[in-house]
DNA sequence: CGCCTTTGACCCGCGC
DNA sequence: GCGCGGGTCAAAGGCG
C-alpha cells in the first residue's frame, strides 16, 4: 500500500538556505496542472470562478488554510489564464513535449491534484510502463533556477532542451521515502522565467525551517507546497503569494517581489507586491495556527491577500 | 565524511 | 526498423 510514503518523515535534514536564495523573485506564477498517466489523461482543470473550495470547510485551523486558499484564489489571486496565456512562449510548449502543452491551468486553489496513489513512478521495469503522477507546473519569475520551496531536492539529472537555450534539471527529494520530483527549465523566450514542474505528492512534511538562521528562502515554498502530503490536509495548498503565520516577515520576503507579470494578463493582482513595504499584506493569517513545528511550512502557508473575510 | 552536483551513457516511448 | 527526444542511472568529483 504505501508504495513509497508510508509514513510522513519529519525527520529532515538541515535546510540549505542560501542567503543569495532571496534573490529570487515570485512576483507572477502560473501553475498548470497537467495528468497524463493514461492515454485519457485527465486534466485537472480546476476553476476559481466556480468559486468552488476544496471542501474542508474552514473548521480546523489546518483545513483553514485550504479554506483560505479557495478564498483566496475566487477573491484575489486570480492566475487563471486559459492555456493560451499559460504558454506565452510558443517556443515553450513547443519545444517541451508535454510541457505546456498538456498542462492545464489552474488557478490556485485546486481541489487537490489527484489521487496519487498509484504505484510509484519508477518504471523501471520493461514490462510496467512508468506511471506519471499529476504534475503541476509552475511558472515563476525569477532569477535562481532552482527555487526553495521548502523540500529538499537532489538533482540527478539535466537535459538540453530542445528549442531552448537553456538546460532542464531533473531533481528528486531527497526523502527516500519520498517519490515526488520536480523539472525545473528556463523559458527559452523569457529567460526571466522559470517554468517548475512538480510530479507527485510528498509523503512528508517541509523540512523545518531553517534554523540555521532565521533568513529563510521561501522564494518557492508554496511551489513545494502545491505537492502536499498525501494525506494531510490535502488542501493545503498555497498561492503565490503566501506567506507563512510563523513568520510573516520572512513570507514577505517571498512574496516581495517585483511584480513583473509573466503574462499581461493576470498582472500581479496581488496587493502586496512589495511586501516589505506593505507589512499589513504579510500579516499573519488569522485562521492560521501559528506553526510552531517546524514543519509547517506549507501548512501555514497562506495567501497575502487572501485572508480577506 | 556525508551530501550534492556533474555528466555521459543508457533506457524507453513514439513517430516516421 | 530506425532515429529522435525525453527521462533516469550511476560513477566520479567537489564542497562544506
Ligand atoms: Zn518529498
Amino acid at each position: 500500500m504505501d508504495s513509497g510514503c508510508p509514513k510522513p518523515d519529519p525527520t529532515e535534514p538541515t535546510w540549505p538556505l542560501h542567503p543569495h536564495h532571496t534573490n529570487v523573485l515570485l512576483s507572477d506564477f502560473t501553475w498548470t496542472t497537467y495528468d497524463d498517466d493514461d492515454s485519457s489523461s485527465s486534466l485537472h482543470h480546476y476553476q476559481p470562478s466556480d468559486n468552488t473550495p476544496l471542501t474542508p470547510s474552514s473548521s480546523s485551523s489546518s483545513t483553514s488554510t485550504a479554506a483560505a486558499a479557495a478564498t483566496c484564489s475566487s477573491s484575489q489571486l486570480r492566475v487563471s489564464l486559459p492555456s493560451d496565456v499559460i504558454t506565452p512562449h510558443p517556443s515553450l510548449s513547443s519545444s517541451s513535449s508535454e510541457d505546456l502543452t498538456d498542462k492545464h491551468l489552474i488557478n490556485p486553489p485546486p481541489p487537490i491534484p489527484s489521487p496519487v496513489s498509484d504505484s510509484s513512478e519508477k518504471g523501471k521495469k520493461k514490462g510496467q510502463k512508468r506511471i506519471r503522477q499529476p504534475r503541476f507546473a509552475f511558472m515563476t519569475k525569477s532569477e535562481v533556477d532552482h527555487l526553495e520551496d521548502g523540500y529538499r531536492w537532489r538533482k540527478y539529472g539535466q537535459k538540453a532542451v530542445k528549442n531552448s537555450p537553456f538546460p532542464r534539471s531533473y531533481y528528486r527529494c531527497t526523502n527516500s521515502k519520498c517519490t515526488v520530483k520536480k523539472r525545473v527549465e528556463r523559458s527559452s523566450e523569457d529567460p526571466t522565467i522559470v517554468i517548475t514542474t512538480y510530479e507527485g505528492q510528498h509523503c512528508h512534511h517541509t523540512i523545518g525551517f531553517p534554523r540555521s538562521s532565521g533568513l529563510i528562502s521561501h522564494e518557492g515554498s508554496f511551489l513545494g507546497h502545491f505537492a502536499p502530503p498525501m494525506s494531510p490536509t490535502q488542501s493545503s495548498f498555497l498561492y503565490p503569494r503566501m506567506q507563512f503565520s510563523q513568520q510573516s516577515s520572512v513570507s514577505c520576503s517571498i512574496a516581495q517581489a517585483s511584480v513583473s507579470t509573466v503574462q499581461n494578463h493576470h498582472h500581479q493582482e496581488v496587493p502586496n507586491d512589495d511586501t516589505k513595504d506593505s507589512p499589513s499584506v504579510c500579516q499573519s493569517p488569522p485562521q492560521m495556527s501559528p506553526l510552531t513545528s517546524g514543519e509547517g511550512l506549507l501548512g501555514d502557508i497562506v495567501p497575502p491577500g487572501m485572508r480577506n473575510p
